[in-house]
DNA sequence: ATAGGATATGGAGGTAGCCTCCACTTGGCA
DNA sequence: TGCCAAGTGGAGGCTACCTCCATATCCTAT
């Protein structure tokens, strides 16, 4: 037990993201770049220990970065999810809130499907903390808030559900690829419902 | 190859449900009751060899009498899903189109969530081909027939769309037990939406 | 009653993936 | 330039899957 002394220390302290070694930094973005490929390649459960065999490094390596599976795949995603936070953001103002709700909804469907067997996970990723996981989760918050201030959406509708509904649909898509062209259809489904409106 | 001649091989090519031999039918049983054990005290995804030990048999064996996960999963839930499909025909007549759907979804839900970690793979599971799963399955077709004939279903649901919704519900209560009293919710939100009624 | 063949059995053993641990190496600061 | 915190790699222990086949058991025809 000691005083932090060091830049190193100090910097660590503060931010709480603490500086990676020059070293340890390449190799992380071998691992991110090795990763990338193989879930596009083999879906997200192939091995880690491929991973690590193609980024060139040590299976420990990979998992002192990335500790869970999930971390590494909401690592690769990151860049994807603020993207799609960002366009969500931009166009909205364009749209009436109800469609901003079903633009999003699917388009974080399609890309649950980027990789094969990440559906059942996404849900688990998406909540990594990463700020990828961030931004996309708080566009979605937001949407729904806006939605329900409109009055166009129900007031008993939680961000959960939608989470419920982006894995039901790329649960969907991944046992049976012929409803990849029908993400549409169930998005509309979530929200008009599976009912004839007005009757009940 | 030789022409069948004792009862045995006539009964069963004629049945295709081959007579199974006295002590393999014992082991059936000793392997599904204690499948359905175990499924429930430490969920779906419990390791086979356990199973195979409590039920004091080899592995091998069980492998042989039920070549994979699911083929076991359904068979021990070959009786619950007589039972749904049954209790559903014959509330049938005392409810309108739309509430023997929600009847339906509410009740295969919440039998998903019998065993933990069925969840993502029910959809699978259901399609076994047992005589449970087939009139399940023939019971959610009448139903849907029913609905859209009625007028109070969409006529571009399909059948496909009911499993999505009973695999999104069940993920839901997996993740989040707290969503076990929601099921109501969840299957209303997918049968009503998510928009309010005449917004849009 | 029994012989013979079809049926069924069990569990050893090969395969695969997960994850930890720690002796050793390396980068960067004082 | 020396030191040590930070980083590394991969052997090894663990768990689970599933196949294979020498052996055991049942059932039937005679």
């Amino acid at each position: 037990m000691e005083v932090a002394s060091t830049w190193q220390a100090m910097r660590k302290k503060l931010s709480d993201e603490p500086t990676l070694r020059a070293d340890a930094r390449k190799n992380r973005e071998l691992i991110l770049s090795a990763a990338e490929e193989l879930f596009l390649e083999r879906g997200a459960d192939v091995p880690l220990e491929e991973v690590a065999k193609r980024a060139g490094v040590g299976i420990g390596t990979l998992y002192r970065r990335f500790p869970t599976r999930e971390a590494l795949l909401a690592a690769t995603s990151n860049e994807r999810f603020l993207s799609l936070a960002e366009a969500s953001r931009a166009r909205d103002p364009d749209l009436a809130p109800g469609d901003a709700v079903r633009a999003y909804l699917e388009e974080l469907a399609r890309d649950a499907s980027t990789y094969q067997s990440l559906a059942a996970s996404i849900g688990t990723v998406i909540q990594c903390g990463t700020p990828g996981c961030d931004a996309i989760t708080a566009e979605g918050h937001r949407l729904l808030r806006r939605g329900q201030e409109a009055g166009t959406i129900r007031r008993d509708v939680t961000y959960a559900d939608f989470i419920y509904v982006i894995t039901a649909i790329s649960i969907a898509i991944e046992n049976d690829s012929s409803s990849k062209t029908r993400i549409g259809h169930l998005v509309d489904l979530f929200l008009n419902g599976i009912s004839v409106k007005g009757s009940d």
